[in-house]
DNA sequence: GGAAGTTACATGCATGTGCATCAGATGTCC
DNA sequence: GGACATCTGATGCACATGCATGTAACTTCC
């Protein structure tokens, strides 16, 4: 798995870390401002709303969305309850499971998941593409 | 500076930006633990150490350092607060600018960062390594 | 020299996060 | 059926962060 390690390899993966340090950094604070300023919402709020859409169901349960976030479960629980209070998702209960709560994209929030959209892919693309493209 | 965009573009745009997202929560968040656990220190704490060694003369204005991290005026002048607290860098005044402050390596800051260092490195090496590697 | 503007750092405050824990529901084993 | 473990999601709490602002020191311009 691990292979073996040379000394210029450990250089090597500091630089690689600090780049993806470099690049975390500034698209996530530019993407979180933008979003934030033209739309209402921050990036775990639209991280939310693009799984939903995602998903071909539209509804999602809170478990299934955890695992499919970087976020812990009770930030996702809080960043959900952010969407409803706005009124871009509803929480529904599950009949079959009654502990579990499903997620649901509301027509308020598939709209301004698709406004929000465009946004992303305009910061992405300014930020994303001057990056040192290592690839 | 921004090239033309094509349908493919976006997307792949979209996957680059998840991939680093992927990433940085992935190895952030395993840097922090370990680093906290065998260390009792946070990433934040362990760059601004890491700054100062990197710098040759072992102590930095604040501002200069500021300019090196990602991370905000405030939120530097608390982790390095906290670093003091710890005894790992010392404040000093600075005699040609009396508004600046210079923040100095100690001795225990030195080693504590050496030990850090190695484990940092491990926690690279186990989860940079394994990375998509779209290199 | 003195007023106005700028710079460097600290701090009050609001907010988002993770951890630990809680409450309720489901599953398991006897 | 009933006790116990597990699972799902919400919440109290501590803490790190960013923004706006405060304080002190430097600079500029008259």
């Amino acid at each position: 798995m691990v292979r073996a390690m040379t000394e210029t390899g450990e250089t090597e993966l500091v630089r690689r870390w600090r780049d993806v340090l470099a690049c975390y950094s500034t698209v996530s604070c530019a993407l979180d401002r933008a979003l934030q300023e033209t739309h209402g919402i921050g990036m775990s709020e639209f991280e939310v709303l693009d799984r939903l859409v995602d998903a071909s169901c539209d509804d999602l349960r809170m478990h299934d969305l955890a695992g499919a976030m970087y976020l812990s479960q009770s930030a996702l629980s809080r960043t959900v309850a952010r969407l409803e209070r706005d009124g871009l998702v509803e929480r529904c209960l599950c009949a079959e499971d009654r502990r579990a709560i499903f997620v649901k994209l509301t027509a308020a929030g598939r709209e301004r998941h698709t406004r929000a959209r465009s946004t992303q892919r305009a910061v992405l693309a300014e930020h994303l593409m001057a990056e040192p493209a290592r690839a």
